[in-house]
DNA sequence: GGAACTCCATACGCAGCAGTATGGGTTTGA
DNA sequence: TCAAACCCATACTGCTGCGTATGGAGTTCC
């Protein structure tokens, strides 16, 4: 009586995507230079021997759990808001989209705290590199010029790092205004200009 | 011959304040988990043995940075700005001289870097406090009601927040806007209503 | 000119965490 | 069933940084 092809894999044996999310979970809580191996151990149930089978050090799973942020990131953003036809939708839509994203901005700002780390350098300019084309895109497509499409851009980016750094570090300070939808609908009413007439 | 009452004090002793302003530059460059004894004594070209003579332990001193910088803050600021009488105008010279001061623009953005601290904490929410009420009380005075006010007030702390987070973590995408004073000019704009017809 | 005080160097103990070495239990495949 | 591959535990070393203990040089006060 052969069980049935089981195939059940393994036990209860970590895989590196396990390492990979706990590192993940801690650096939205805490920042990168919390990312400690023997702890992280503990937290799993295991030791230090486990994680150094699947991973080489730990520069190594730092760099898996940023990379794997930055693939969520960068996959269907362009697709899914290029679609939307008319520019100022699209715009508004794209500022909604980043700001009710409480999970990706949390982690975006808990980056941002270990900016020092030569490792999360990288990734978070080409963050800033990918969305502030983005909106400068997305301001250009309404008729403004370059220059003016930056500044916008920049002024929009900076509102969505701070109001996340803020959310991050005090967020008494924010919930102190209750409703999110008129904060954003603000800084949209703010950024994207009246509607031109029709011409 | 008696030197001259030369009460030169002392040779290269190290006052306290030394190493609290050593300490800043650490904090605003690096963080405050970077605030070490031991680096900063070879930094300052002593040993351990000065800072424990001068200092409880490593706490104490960060608490001693901190709150020279809250010092520095809180002192003049409602006194320099409440003068002012027109509302309209002293909302805009706040933002102005907000932006303007990036020696401490950046620490705060360094402050906020180091948000999980416990001891980095109550600085931040204080700081948030207090500014956050002034820019709600300089909007009521402008004839908006509370709502709409800490609204606005919210934004333009989150885009002072983020653009300093910016210039720190990416200083790279910032300095693609070369205008900082037509980033504020059109963050006052946006949030400074139109003015009122005289009634 | 000696005692007391100030300021700092030296030398230690201790804890946390990175990384290595090695062996053992379990599963898989032939 | 036996060997190989897989996965992990245990036990080390090494480094960094906190905090303490103690002594000693320079200064001040009497």
């Amino acid at each position: 009586m052969t069980i049935p092809k089981k195939k059940s894999r393994n036990r209860n044996h970590l895989s590196r995507e396990v390492w990979v999310q706990a590192a993940t979970r801690t650096i939205a809580q805490e920042g990168v230079q919390a990312v400690a191996v023997e702890p992280l151990a503990v937290a799993l149930g295991v030791t230090k021997g486990s994680f150094y089978w699947h991973f080489a050090n730990r520069d190594d799973l730092i760099h898996a759990a940023l990379e794997a942020w930055e693939q969520d990131q960068s996959l269907d953003v362009v697709a899914r808001y290029s679609a939307i036809p008319d520019p100022r939708r699209r715009l508004r839509v794209l500022l909604f989209a980043a700001f009710e994203d409480l999970e990706n901005g949390l982690f975006f700002a808990a980056l941002s705290v270990s900016s020092g780390d030569p490792r999360v350098q990288p990734f978070l300019v080409r963050a800033a590199e990918r969305r502030l084309a983005l909106g400068v895109a997305a301001f250009q497509d309404l008729g403004l010029d370059l220059a003016e499409a930056r500044e916008r851009a920049l002024l929009a980016y900076a509102a969505y790092a701070g109001y996340f750094q803020l959310l991050r570090t005090t967020p008494g300070a924010v919930t102190s205004v209750t409703d999110l939808s008129g904060y954003v609908r603000r800084l949209a009413e703010a950024l994207v200009p009246a509607k031109a007439p029709r011409l």
